[in-house]
DNA sequence: CAAATTATGTCGGCCGGCCGACTGGCTACT
DNA sequence: AGTAGCCAGTCGGCCGGCCGACATAATTTG
């Protein structure tokens, strides 16, 4: 039933490509022209749900968008454990860092759901960023952002309980990164093995922390699908000092 | 009787203040040119142990480097608790976070003993590096490098036991960032405290690990310094799967 | 030099989250 | 359709690290 959306996002002419890519404030602040040249550069493709179209060690490959469905980014530590990172929503571009540098990609990236990327192949990104000064700094803004969040989370939600992490990285990852006023979406197609690992404790705690959650009335947790019912009281959670 | 060292260094003439630039692998790789031109336009300064020489919030000042003692970079949370970040070694550049994006520091940095400082003012770094795009990407390299190390960071160290993190955390803080094959220097006015926050457990226990280790034969314990006797013994620690 | 302040060393009790284990539910495979 | 494999839910026992408390040592202050 919920076999829509893919094959209409396919066939897309400029205007909805442009229009998907520009939900995401970081692609609106270009200047026409360069949105236009990477509209006319890019590639866009469906993936598949678990499919990972970005992994760890590849070669920068280019920078992305994710113009439907959803995706999460990902490491893997030589353990064979994997850590989640982040939630990407439709306007979301990511892939900032290894197109920035051009050095190896850091994670991986994955479809939780069925979903429709857009790719920038990293010669076109060079060609588009790299000339002028002004855009490669645009470019380069994003990672700026990332820095001073890892700092900011290395040194707050850490201290936090394993409850107040979950409320915050529900809240973190239930929307996008550079548009913050947005709505919160539901998360699909992520196991609580793996929301787990965002929250730095074990499945077994993570799912009787979602329980209180759901019995607060603050989400609604199914299988592979976490809905945010009450953003505030999730904050509230966050923000006591407790 | 350790009261050498500052005044000598006070007295720079530009031959030594090149040298103890040049000491850091980043400053090293600038090219001649650019190396005058920093020399020429920054300024030496002399800062007390425990004089917070940048304050968290302080809008954007410039590029740091050290020239002579100790340093470490630190946050104070809103509730008051401060958290070790980084500590700082003689040729360390430093605060590239705010130096390439204008906007304020993100941490506190303090002199752990009397120290020298270069800093090049933020006028000036925009001058010599916001007009050459390549000497722009090379001022932003250290954050690409922070980055990677942030993420690498939050999804394996975090997942260690207490005594696995403060063993990588030592050998992490007690050599520079940029100098990664140098030797292992002994952290100065380092109160347990302090450490603990990076280890993330309590200073009661950081103080019990400690005593075990000293006992191992692996480090050097006292009063505001910790040698590192025995830095593959800590390396196997850090490494044992345990 | 005495007093105040801050850092270090140590203990016992307690508890939150981990671990192993098992069941039942959902999905994917052929 | 049926089966294999992963995911969600739950429980009891255990233990590592936290907490409060206190003594001592080093440092700073006046």
């Amino acid at each position: 039933m919920k076999r829509k959306g893919l094959s209409v996002v396919l066939k897309t002419k400029k205007v909805d490509l442009h229009s998907a890519l520009a939900r995401g404030a970081w692609y609106a602040g270009l200047d026409a022209d360069t949105q236009a040249r990477m509209e006319a550069s890019g590639r866009v493709r469906n993936v598949r749900r678990a499919e990972v179209f970005i992994k760890q060690g590849d070669e920068a490959s280019g920078l992305y968008a994710l113009m439907d469905g959803q995706a999460r980014a990902q490491t893997t530590a030589p353990s064979g454990k994997t850590a989640l990172l982040s939630v990407l929503h439709p306007g979301d571009f990511f892939a900032f860092i290894a197109a920035a540098d051009g050095r190896p990609h850091t994670m991986d990236h994955v479809a939780s759901v069925d979903s429709v990327i857009f790719m920038l192949p990293y010669p076109m990104v060079r060609e588009i960023f790299a000339a002028d000064p002004k855009l490669y700094v645009y470019l380069i803004d994003p990672q700026m952002v990332l820095v001073r969040r890892l700092v900011e989370y290395l040194t707050t939600t850490i201290r936090l309980s394993p409850m107040q992490r979950l409320a915050e990285r529900l809240l973190e990852f239930s929307r996008s990164h550079y548009f913050p006023e947005g709505e919160h979406m539901p998360l699909l197609g992520l196991s609580q093995e793996l929301l787990a690992s965002a929250v730095l404790c074990t499945r077994q705690t993570t799912n009787e922390l979602l329980g209180e959650l759901q019995t607060r009335g603050l989400i609604k947790s199914e299988y592979g699908r976490i809905d945010i019912l009450d953003a505030d009281g999730l904050r509230k959670i966050h923000q006591s000092n407790n």
